[in-house]
RNA sequence: UGGGAUGUCGCCAAGCGGUAAGGCACCAGACUUUGACUCUGGCAUUCGUAGGUUCGAAUCCUGCCAUCCCAG
């Protein structure tokens, strides 16, 4: 008997192409879509109902049975509350990641199971495999490398792994346009998704403000001798490494290199000053092994868009991990995910919390 | 109220009689399934103001206005 497979189709072009893929191979496909928010404005709720359509619409012309899954209650609690927090404590959250670690990945892998599916099945560009001799499953880039999304996926448990497919992690972007061409899907022309989902004009701060009821308040922005140097919006608005949107004209430009979230300040100054060797990590997720044994040699990326840079994770207690770059790093930035590559393994990633000035 | 100085884009600032550099900020694109960074492009028909001299003035002259400093 075929085996079962759920696929989450987003109503865009590539999740339609991992569903088309399965179904070529002889998998018995069901489409689900997840309705993650409401929409902030009427923009944002327009868009999500069209991408509900969208997604039916590949549903239908592949003849799959077709869900929705309402998760805007979990979602607000896991991301978008998540994200306020992350913000409001003086960091800097990579929502998409904790999407992929309690949504897509999470929820959606368990109502795969309880539809008696085996595999949940997205449109990521990542591969997974079985190492022979641990058993444990390992993630790895995608062969598309300008596409690699593993750095958002480092939060997969083996257990999430198990039952995970990416059938476009083989596949390069062009070669998943030019099937869903073929296909005729309508999503075969949509442009990438970017952006924070729900808000998608990107004023985060608005977002916030309007979700919270709050309203940050204005401070002071210091230079790098503690010397008042202008009027900010709130420390909350900015981030570390930050030059646009400052407002503040010191014939240099600068940057933001630090915050303190009690006395509402931003402290700014030239780029040279934003460097540092390591990071603190923690909420690790390990691949090749459960935990953090001894250091390692690695190479690690602290954002999405960074090059991988030569570094050596070093085990610290209760879970937590260093990592120390070879070379300084630009802008390490507390809330964001550092993850951790040998060759095109990933061998795991955690949350930063602390730079490590050294 | 005397004496001195200064007034060029939101900020800083070139220019010194030949028809408004540059930096920062800002705006728009590009890049990007996070926030950022980065890149490209845009950004003063006008030089406090009113006159005058000149073929021609931000640049010279005069009045006025404003600001700052010193004196009192």
């Amino acid at each position: 008997m075929a085996e079962k497979v759920l696929i989450g189709l987003s109503g865009g072009v590539d999740s339609s192409v991992a569903a088309l893929l399965l179904q070529n191979a002889g998998y018995a496909c069901i489409g689900a879509t997840m309705l993650l928010h409401d929409g902030a404005d009427e923009a944002t709720s327009c868009a999500a109902a069209k991408a509900v359509e969208d997604a039916r619409a590949v549903a239908q012309r592949m003849g799959l049975p077709f869900h929705v899954f309402s998760l805007q209650d979990a979602f607000r609690e896991h991301v978008i509350e998540n994200f306020i927090h992350c913000y409001e404590c003086g960091m800097t959250p990579n929502p998409c990641i904790q999407c992929n670690r309690h949504l897509k990945f999470g929820l959606f892998v368990q109502k795969a199971l309880e539809l008696g599916c085996d595999y949940v099945a997205t449109g990521h560009y990542a591969q997974i495999r079985r190492d022979e001799v641990s058993g444990r499953y390992q993630l790895y880039k995608a062969a598309d490398s300008a596409k690699d999304q593993t750095y958002f996926l480092y939060t997969l448990t083996q257990e999430q792994l198990a039952h995970v497919r990416f059938p476009l992690g083989g596949l390069t972007k062009a070669e998943a346009r030019e099937i869903a061409e073929k296909a005729g899907f309508v999503t075969a022309r949509k442009r990438d998704s970017q952006d924070i989902c729900f808000v998608p004009d990107g004023d985060y701060v608005r977002f916030m403000e309007s979700y919270t009821g709050k309203k940050y308040e204005p401070g002071n922005y210091l230079d790098l001798d503690g010397n008042v140097v202008g009027r900010h919006k709130g420390a909350v608005c900015y981030t570390l490494g930050q030059r646009k949107g400052l407002g503040i004209a010191l014939g240099a430009p600068v940057y933001v290199c630090s915050k303190d979230m009690s006395a509402n300040t931003v402290t700014v100054g030239p780029n040279e000053a934003l460097y540092s060797r390591g990071l603190r990590a923690r909420d690790w997720n390990w691949f090749p092994f459960p935990s953090l044994r001894e250091p390692l040699r690695v190479t690690a990326k602290a954002r999405h868009s960074q090059n991988e840079q030569p570094a050596t994770v070093y085990p610290e207690e209760n879970g937590f991990a260093r990592v120390i770059f070879d070379t300084p790093q630009r802008a390490l930035t507390p809330g964001q995910a550092v993850v951790l590559y040998q060759g095109n393994d990933v061998v795991g990633g955690g949350t930063i919390v602390e730079i490590l000035s050294e």
